[in-house]
DNA sequence: CTTGAAAGAGACACGTC
DNA sequence: GACGTGTCTCTTTCAAG
């Protein structure tokens, strides 16, 4: 996948915001509409840009805990793995799940309502799956920087 | 901030895909054009919808690294604090960063084109900022789960 | 790549009930 | 809240240079 400059002006401008008209577009990095058009209906295409989305404030629909779960899983073999990952999949709580290298396996990013849920979230959902040995919560105090604008190359 | 029913369902729709068109969600979710734009609006004046983005497929750009990095902050004092964040939020590698609770003061989620930047920002643009003492990197070897879509509740 | 034209669709404000 | 109307802007396609 190369990227030329135009490229990469309209992926910045879509990560800042994504509903500007394709007029406006066109406007700020330089290109006639159509050129504009096409370009972005390739990185589409391509699938570059995976997903159009709406970043919403966590506090305001109540969400007021945020928490990084590192997880070890014990034993690390296929078959609890694959199980591990499909009950992660299917709660709603975990926003995201990576998994790293070092001593820890899994780390999440989990969102629940308050304390008391997320507790809940710990004990009900997540310690009851199979090979879930040891758990290391990381509570976010503050998000001091949060951006989706990833850092593209010139 | 109460949302009923429709709210959530205009949100959990746009968090899918924010370039629905009005008429289509106003079908999808069971509201009139006007009730739904207006809500829609209302939901953006409010704050509750902070943003419209774009997803961009970070290897086709060529982001290849991603890494959680916990950071120990010494003398974790007011004006080295602020530096640091100050720091942080200049830098275009570092996509997230977040007071956490307990040993370690802070989380940094970071995207490098490879290992190579990756070791140049630890080295270069990290361990340079006054105050970091200590970190503790946990690469990402997999994405397993990433979702933009809250748990909005019922 | 550009410009220009033309048709279709959607946004959005305005009334009415 | 629903519905209809009208206007205006943008999208989208398709020419030709």
């Amino acid at each position: 996948m190369s990227l030329d400059q135009y490229d990469r002006a309209i992926l910045n401008a879509l990560q800042k915001d994504s509903s500007i008209s394709n007029l406006d577009l066109s406007k700020l990095i330089g290109l006639s509409t159509s050129a504009c058009l096409a370009r972005t209906k390739n990185l589409r295409e391509t699938g570059v840009i995976k997903q159009f989305t709406t970043v919403i404030d966590e506090k305001k629909i109540g969400l007021d805990m945020i928490a990084f779960i590192m997880v070890v899983l014990s034993p690390l073999k296929r078959d609890v793995v694959d199980f591990f990952l499909e009950q992660i999949n299917s709660i709603p709580q975990v926003l995201e799940c990576y998994t790293i290298a070092g001593s820890r396996d899994y780390l999440l990013k989990v969102a629940t309502k308050d304390m008391q849920s997320y507790k809940d979230f710990i004990l009900d959902s997540l310690m009851v799956i199979p090979g879930v040995s040891r758990i290391e919560a990381n509570i976010v105090i503050n998000t001091d920087k949060r951006t989706l604008s990833l850092p593209i190359e010139e």
